[in-house]
RNA sequence: GCGGACGUGGCGGAAUCGGUAGACGCAACAGACUUAAAAUCUGUCGAGGGUAACCUCGUGGGGGUUCAAGUCCCCCCGUCCGCACCA
């Protein structure tokens, strides 16, 4: 019996596929379209881990759905703009141009040896011409139709990276890449207008359009876009004579809470606010506090040490229900400009915030709501805010009522007045989208000193990126800045002198639409309706959790916007979404702390050592895969070692796949154990298949006949249904326990074992295509495996006619009783009631209860 | 601080509807084959007691509902994740 050898098998069947244009997209008008994605990858240069994870996943998927009858679409691109290619020019002198192709080279090569069934016709690169003509294309109309805006903005600067940062990449006040404190600047940017579709956004997450989304993806989306239900309001300046211009509307305030109007005690702005601003411009003493503030910056520790300040303005505010009271005006630092207003008033009562300005400030502390069950004198507050249910005092016509009666009746009061109105506010803010980088895609505007932003004609497109000297990419900045011979143009409406747009887009808006490219990607318009029609939304989107906000949110807006122009029908680019987890890796780290390699490491008895030294080694705790910490496992070393099959089973069959799976070396000996004992099982019986026709079943099988046809057709029906539901591990399980039984099968006629084989052979395809292929041609399987149907499960080998029933006294188990399927109640209550085991328990007690339900369970109660 | 998820053997994890807890794999142990080792195969494997049949306990802790709870309810502890001065 010769050994399974993945070395020959796995070439050879790719190469059988490749010859057979198996994974080409079908477009059979019979079939139903099914597509399906992973999150297509960034071209760092070789792949990881995480990668086989993932499109071991897709492409369980993509097999599993093309053997059950589907049109599959499984495409693969690149996402192929972005920093790491600049800093690789930085750091060894390539061009990212180069770098990045280069990398894509040897990526596709590392995913065809995968052996995933993948439509490589369809491959595209965001950073190809061919695709970002059509971004900037989108772009153009976009602009057209009011989705753009260019304003003046305080942006995140990294100055590592120097470059504006998304606020979603900001994370703990630090830039999401280079980990650098970020700054604050005032620049010019473009913004895509997302909180235009804020409500719509958020009314997707629950009204089921979104239906096979994780629910915690969802709800962090609902969390981001921040929803809150309040009202905006109008403060006066109590003055006696007119206020210029920034001043002259009073002050506008939103609040959640005004029925807590009467507990105000001040009011406050940002420090970036108009009227900061405008005071600051007199007083050099603000000036200074607002610039200290800045300096504080945004980082984590500031935030949290910072301690409440404000700076009184020489003017005070009148009470909106109460002209004869007025209030201070702050300048404070907690105060934050992109939210609402950017101003408030302080009821520090019921805001911790709030209190703690005022008690700093020595400003007026009065409770306007009581708890329920206190009395109003016991009502006190010291240094803690209450924020809690109650009724409203102290606070004339809103008296006596709750918080909610409060809120509305206050707004009604504003509103008659002309003071204010509900409002609903937003934690979501604009997508800045402009990057000071050179390897992005070209924002499609010019700079004309006469006619202002003039858009590109789109007969120039594609603005393509300059052929810039390597060396450009040494100096900090935006080489783009500095390519003149580019920069300078004349301006397309009136022909003066102009320049260019430097900046380049956020690499988020060339993900946000790749999937519906993938439909036809050689279209000469951005998507083609007809294709998109055909494919859209992807059924099933797979990808790393760590994009539960970002990619996933702009894509889902970038999508309306792209509805809106006709361009796509669907509103929602991903029906169902699943989030797979990491592989991880016990780390390793020597008594010097230098982080050791797996390869470099040998454990026995859970003790380690290195394995050039002998010393021992510190095991730290399992983690994501990283490279700064070496607990990393090469993809590339695994195939050669055991090939991609094992690699494949491996990563799917230890964990959930939502959850994290940890790679050991004893982890993949057992999935490589797994191939030579499939291949041991199915090697004698080549030829298997000669004769046998599946739809004439034998008349004369055996008992081990059956109880073999019963778990062949059992496990199809499990494995169908786990892998449907992304069970992966589960059905890994099955196919062990189903193999086993195979083994033990010998006295089995020659029909039912080749039947078991051959559904074998089947339901491992989608894990392990190669070996399957391998067995489903020894066996003399027609065609390839890939191109078989899948097997169906005859459902009257699903119901057996005994069944095991557990009988318990008192609720514990005492005996297990195996009776007829269908025997009732009367007789399965004999049956129980006749056990020795059961009678035993039974002795000297007095029956109280009997609970019989038939193929589940008989409880007898006794006393 | 707010929001969410999770907690089951030595380990990863099963238990789909409230109905046999621990499927399947890993590790470990024992045996077969072998001069030997590797590979492979067979068996044992939650804890405690008992020669055994079998009994008791057991799903983070405490309480509750139920004939019956890993699963449902209440309280607590722990771990992980997201957001975080959001008015």
């Amino acid at each position: 019996m010769t050994r399974y050898n993945p070395k020959e098998a796995e070439p050879k069947w790719q190469q059988r596929w490749a010859e057979a244009n198996a994974f080409r997209t079908a477009d059979d008008p019979g079939k139903e379209n099914y597509f399906v994605l992973e999150m297509f990858p960034y071209p760092s240069g070789r792949i990881h881990m995480g990668h086989v994870r993932n499109y071991a996943m897709g492409d369980v998927v993509a097999r599993f759905k093309k053997a059950r009858g589907f049109n599959v679409l499984h495409p693969m691109g690149w996402d192929a703009f972005g920093m790491p290619a600049e800093n690789a020019a930085m750091q060894t002198g390539a061009h990212p141009r180069e770098w990045t192709y280069a990398n894509i080279d040897a990526m596709r090569t590392q995913l065809q040896a995968m052996g995933l069934a993948i439509d490589w016709a369809r491959e595209f690169a965001t950073s190809d011409p061919d695709y970002y003509i059509h971004e900037q294309r989108m772009f153009l109309d976009f602009w057209d139709a009011g989705f753009v805006e260019r304003r003046e903005s305080v942006v995140n600067w990294d100055p590592v990276d120097q470059t504006v940062l998304a606020n979603e990449q900001v994370i703990d006040g630090k830039g999401w890449r280079s980990g650098a404190p970020v700054e604050r600047r005032t620049l010019s940017q473009w913004f895509l207008k997302i909180t235009d579709a804020a409500e719509d956004l958020l009314d997707a997450l629950d009204d089921g359009r979104l239906g096979g989304w994780p629910e915690n993806v969802k709800l962090m989306q609902r969390n981001w876009i921040g929803k809150s239900k309040g009202c905006k309001l109008q403060f006066n300046f109590a003055t006696e004579t007119d206020l210029p211009a920034p001043l002259a509307d009073g002050l506008s305030v939103y609040t959640t809470r005004p029925d807590t109007l009467f507990g105000a005690s001040f009011c406050g702005v940002a420090i970036d606010h108009p009227h900061a601003q405008y005071f600051a411009d007199q007083d050099p003493a603000l000036a200074a506090f607002i610039k200290e503030c800045q300096a504080g910056g945004t980082s984590e520790e500031a935030i949290e040490k910072a301690e409440k300040r404000g700076y009184a303005l020489p003017v005070s505010v009148t009470h909106p229900f109460d002209p004869s009271r007025t209030l201070p005006v702050y300048v404070a630092n907690f105060i934050l400009m992109h939210y609402g207003t950017g101003a408030i008033f302080g009821c520090p009562a019921h805001d911790q915030r709030d209190l703690d300005f005022a008690r700093k400030y020595d400003l007026d502390v009065t409770p306007v709501v009581l708890p329920p069950n206190t009395a109003p004198d016991a009502m006190v507050i010291d240094d803690e805010a209450y924020t809690g249910p109650g009724t409203l005092l102290n606070s004339d016509f809103l008296n006596g009522m709750t918080i909610d009666q409060g809120i509305s009746a206050a707004i009604d009061r504003l509103q008659a007045a002309g003071q204010g109105e509900g409002h609903t506010n937003f934690r979501l803010r604009d997508w800045g989208v402009s990057r000071q980088r050179y390897w992005g895609c070209p924002i499609p505007a010019i700079h004309c000193d006469d006619c202002g932003v003039v858009p590109v004609p789109a007969a120039d497109l594609p603005v393509t990126l300059p052929d810039i000297p390597a060396s450009e990419f040494q100096v900090p900045g935006n080489p783009l800045d500095r390519a003149d011979d580019w920069r300078l143009v004349p301006c397309p409406k009136c022909g003066t002198p102009a320049r260019r747009e430097t900046d380049t887009f956020d690499t988020f808006i060339d993900s946000s639409w790749y999937f519906a490219r993938f439909t036809d990607p050689k279209s000469a318009r951005p998507v083609d309706r007809e294709a998109a029609d055909r494919w859209l939304p992807v059924d099933q989107y797979i990808g790393g959790i760590e994009h539960a906000i970002l990619h996933l949110l702009y894509a889902r807006y970038f999508t309306r916007c792209m509805k809106k122009l006709g361009l796509v029908g669907v509103d929602e680019p991903f029906a169902d979404l699943f989030t797979q987890g990491m592989v991880t890796h016990a780390t390793f780290q020597s008594a010097d702390g230098d982080w050791l390699l797996p390869d470099d490491v040998v454990v026995e008895n859970g003790q380690a050592r290195d394995l050039a030294t002998g010393r021992p080694v510190f095991m730290g705790p399992v983690e994501k895969m990283s490279k700064s910490k070496k607990n990393v496992v090469s993809p590339e070393v695994i195939a050669t070692d055991y090939g991609v099959d094992a690699a494949r089973w491996f990563v799917l069959s230890d964990s959930p796949p939502e959850r994290d799976v940890e790679w050991t070396a004893s982890g993949i000996d057992g999935a490589w154990r797994l191939m030579g004992r499939i291949w041991d099982t199915v090697s004698p019986h080549a030829g298997a298949f000669a004769g046998f026709d599946p739809h004439t079943v034998p008349s004369d099988l055996n008992e081990h006949d059956i109880a073999l046809r019963r778990a062949t057709h059992g496990t199809i029906d499990t494995i169908t249904a786990d892998i449907e539901h992304f069970r992966f591990n589960k059905a890994v399980a099955r196919i062990y326990e189903f193999l086993g039984k195979v083994r033990k099968a010998s006295k089995v006629s020659a029909w039912v074992r080749a039947e078991a084989l051959s559904a074998l052979s089947r339901l491992i395809a989608p894990f392990i295509p190669h070996l399957a292929e391998e067995c489903w041609e020894l066996l003399g399987g027609t065609g390839l495996v890939y191109q078989t149907d899948w097997p169906t499960a005859d459902p009257d080998l699903l119901v057996s006619d005994e069944v095991s029933l557990p009988v318990q006294v008192n609720g514990k188990k005492r005996a297990i009783l195996t009776v007829s399927a269908d025997l009732d109640k009367d007789g399965i209550e004999a049956a129980a009631l006749a056990d020795p085991a059961v009678i035993r328990h039974l002795e000297g007690k007095t029956i109280v209860k009997k609970v019989i339900v038939p193929g589940r369970i008989v409880n007898i109660v006794v006393k």
